[in-house]
DNA sequence: CTGAAAGCGCTTACAG
DNA sequence: CTGAAAGCGCTTACAG
């Protein structure tokens, strides 16, 4: 590959004057601006983006920190959230460098990366590498809130105890008895709060509510051998599946069980693919969590930031239940 | 954000010592471990990625250029395209530098980006990028074949002449008299090729193939408008849907016109969600193009290339028609 | 086991 | 409008 060096001497000019005629940061005369193209083209010279990342100090890439299961593909919730930020980052000219790396929590591996910014889905609890961010003077933006709370870091979230107790609410309203809750893993922040909204709900409605925690693999699975192995000892008259592929799992296991929805059983779905809950049947009740919203607000926060280190914002993004069929209403 | 020459100092050593250090590439005495590592730590010092990479000129990135169009979702197709190649990437340490951002024809602007090679999705006819990836002498493999055929790049793709002709021979023998094929925009090669195998099917069979190229815009309301705007003309007794986006488009349509489906009209989708596929009602007949692992392949091979940049290879994806409902048996 | 120095390929004041 | 030189933050022979 030929470097910017290489072309100077040829075309006879200094390479800050190769450069400029690449960058037009400064005025560079027709002749000597054609001479340096052309001799450009001839050693089929390009640009080398690191050399200029690490003298501006800039890269125009933005990370996105994304834990994906190396078994299972990602989720509705995870593609629409993906493609919000890529969208917005791509109006702006910025790139995505997508990391599904298992964190090291090792901070000797933590290198400060040729982006100018991150994004971080689902942090954990007391997660390292917030306070590393902050050490490093890396623009970050979490999607999900910060456990513990802390109000110094960005953050774009669903109100999730609110989205909880909204399900308990309409669930309630509609005479619902007993209902089964097949919760996140309880590591993640959204399972906590959206089962405390929950609780508020039914505190002290004398009503009954099963609970159940993910514990890792297939969420189909999971939602198919909860209802299975349960439902017979149980008279459920709702269930509340985390997310749409979990109650995807218990659709399955309502037809081998021969239950009828939503006429013997309710089914929600607390995150949505909009166009997959359309195509069930029936259709899924369920609450739409904006997960491309959310990603492009990141995103938008995130390049502000990039701007302006200094400012620090949060956002919560209004959840929607959406009614469609797999719900019934008692009264 | 503290350099590496700041702990050098600080720690009293040279900074090829701290390097070391961290990079673990020479022994360093475990006195000057610790004490590098302690100074490291009360400096907040992270090695800089990029400045790395720019001496050791490789990155760990892996460059994927897709074009993702500014108003719609990602499709199922890209979805699983890019699991695979992340899954891929991630195993081997790899992460993925998303690209989706609409290419300057103008070679000024082609930069050597801070990766290691680079997956290409559906070249263009006659692409100017593959002639300049080979320039910059980056390894690029390409999903798609390259058009015209060239056998000195690197590229993964289904046969979609095959697929086609199976999709035509298959509707014909049983029974078909007359579709519609909604196939994709016409620069893309897939289109041309799965055209060519299906009148190749028809040729000589007498019946009769009507025919349509998506502009652009919403798939979902290119099957909807299209199925809507001829049917009344027409017997079609099948359509072939290029997507199962389409194809959905195509179904609310005979929902509208009240075509019950297969007996009346049967569709076959292209391209399949295989989760989606199974929600429909009727659940749709599709080809299972394999898209996550004509992504991990494309991976593969090019971490392959990028080790041994001198390979050159080419690998077709098996592609096969699921049947499912949405097809009707006329014999 | 450790250091000094050149090098990776750019950009950018400063000077003219 | 253009050049010479320092600098961005690392790595890596070479020498000891």
């Amino acid at each position: 590959m030929a470097t910017i060096n290489d072309v100077a001497k040829m075309a006879g000019v200094s390479k800050g004057t190769v450069s400029s005629v690449f960058s037009k940061k400064r005025p560079i005369s027709t002749e000597v601006t054609e001479r340096v193209l052309a001799v450009a083209k001839e050693l089929s010279y390009f640009p080398n983006h690191i050399a200029r990342s690490l003298a501006i100090k800039k890269t125009m890439i933005v990370g996105l920190k994304i834990p994906i299961s190396r078994e299972h593909a990602m989720s509705g919730f995870e593609v629409q959230l993906i493609n919000g930020v890529i969208r917005e980052c791509s109006k702006r000219g910025y790139r995505v460098l997508l990391d599904t790396l298992p964190e090291h929590d090792d901070p000797i591996h933590f290198a400060v990366d040729p982006v100018d910014g991150v994004i971080m889905l689902n942090p954990r609890t007391q997660d390292p590498r917030i306070d590393r961010y902050k050490l490093m003077q890396t623009p970050l933006v979490l999607i999900g809130r910060p456990d513990p709370m802390d109000e110094t870091v960005c953050y774009i979230d669903n109100d999730n105890v609110k989205i909880g107790n909204q399900v308990g609410q309409y669930l309630l309203e509609n005479g619902h008895t007993s209902i089964l809750f097949l919760n996140a893993s309880s590591d993640m922040t959204v399972a906590a709060d959206r089962k405390r909204g929950l609780y508020v709900a039914f505190e002290s409605s004398g009503k009954v509510m099963h609970y159940s925690r993910k514990q890792h693999g297939n969420p189909t699975h999971y939602g198919y051998v909860s209802l299975k192995n349960s439902y017979s000892n149980h008279d459920y008259t709702a269930i509340i599946a985390d997310t749409d592929r979990v109650a995807l799992g218990a659709l399955q296991a309502t037809r081998e069980l021969g239950i009828v929805i939503p006429e013997q059983l309710s089914i929600v779905a607390l995150s949505d693919d909009p166009v997959l809950a359309q195509e069930t049947s029936p259709k899924l009740t369920s609450v739409e969590l904006s997960a491309e919203l959310l990603g492009s607000e990141a995103a938008k926060l995130l390049l502000k930031k990039i701007k302006n280190i200094g400012i620090v914002q949060q956002k919560v993004i209004d959840a929607k239940l959406i009614l469609r069929e797999s719900c019934k209403m008692y009264v």
